[in-house]
DNA sequence: GGTAGCAGTTAACACCGTTAAGTCGTAAGT
DNA sequence: ACTTACGACTTAACGGTGTTAACTGCTACC
């Protein structure tokens, strides 16, 4: 009947639904609905709900890596490149809150085990922190005894920060992006040398 | 005819639900069955689901705090008050996964709005660390242009931190202790002055 | 022309949160 | 002592959920 697959129309309709009406509100026969078929078809390509909003997470980690790559292209120091990752990150969070705490809806017990596989695809976004962790040891502007751990550590602090900035648990007399900015430099600070972290501002990319 | 109020005895119910079976598999239903009383006798005591897991989460935020108090009573630099707080922290996450994740299940989308009035109790922790930071600035230890948001941003990257480590997204390869005893100490590192980061392995408390 | 298989359906199951109406015992009022 | 009122609790029901099994109709092939 229509031009694009059943389950492309599935996968669309329900992230549509998720980013207008948020994850707790999605339902198999709503998506159905929406797109005019039983709720069983879903079934025929989707072994589960939990399996559609899997690839829903597959998809929004890919927006974020794709977003996370272009941020670094054009920068030439380390540290700007860590910058950008940071900030593209935190952007990201800002402009698609939905997706973005979509990702984050692996944990155990929202959702059956995210299967490992998929996690390949999730930690793209881990190898380019590693990259330029790597980069910037190996030119003296970044001090990690563990770069493997440490690619680790600068994610899970930026999620921290935007995760306490999008569940509204910040004081209401605190400054949002203050709070985010101050947020990044702190993080970013942990990872250079003191030496370029005065030099850093002269000069640029 | 039990000893206990009723409301008492829904809400141990829930709790011990939520922590053997999990938030997701929580039901009104499950929990009444629990105690020999039908379903809707909650509504007698709270006026929805949410209604009553917030009671929960206000019981774990306020038993994670106590046990934050408690950690700092008998340290006496900031430094080591500070270590205190992010190991007690880390501690209590690994102790009691289900119970930690139930405090940050006050987000958005999977819950209605956390009522204003509870948060002051959810800010509690934020003020020992508040304290501690000011502490810290007064003799020197510490540095900080704004102790009242690197509050938060402490917080924000432990929970980070503790996020990435409880939804299983570590990478197998990476010593999960080791990865969190690295973490912490790279944030703690981010409030101390370069000076007593090098004196503190020196003194003890 | 029959038939195998696929894409989609309907019907049903067992659960869910929530509301409205009913029951039953106890305490108070007269 | 009889009624009334009220509180604590239950039953019945509504509209929703994810998921399974059985059915329909169509298309392609032998």
């Amino acid at each position: 009947m229509n031009k694009q697959s059943l389950k492309l129309r599935i996968i669309s309709a329900a992230r549509e639904l998720l980013l207008s009406d948020g994850y707790r509100n999605l339902s198999l026969r709503k998506i159905a609905r929406s797109i005019g078929v039983s709720a069983t078809s879903i079934y025929l390509h989707f072994e589960s709900k939990d399996d559609l909003v899997h690839t829903l997470i597959e998809e929004a980690i890919e927006r974020l890596n794709r977003a996370l790559e272009i941020s670094v292209v054009n920068k030439k120091s380390p540290v700007k490149k860590l910058e950008a990752l940071a900030q593209t990150y935190v952007s990201f969070a800002l402009k698609h809150p939905r997706e973005y705490q979509v990702i984050y809806l692996v944990s155990s017990e929202e959702m059956t085990r995210y299967p490992k596989k998929k996690f390949r695809k999730a930690r793209k976004g881990y190898g380019l922190v590693l990259d330029v962790l790597t980069e910037g040891i190996s030119c003296g502007k970044i001090e990690e005894e563990n770069p493997n751990i440490a690619a680790y550590t600068f994610w899970a602090q930026l999620h921290g920060v935007m995760s306490v900035v999008l569940s509204e648990r910040l004081d209401t007399r605190i400054d949002q992006n203050e709070f985010i900015e101050e947020a990044i430099n702190h993080i970013i600070s942990g990872y250079i040398t003191y030496d370029s972290l005065k030099l850093e501002n002269i000069v640029d990319n």
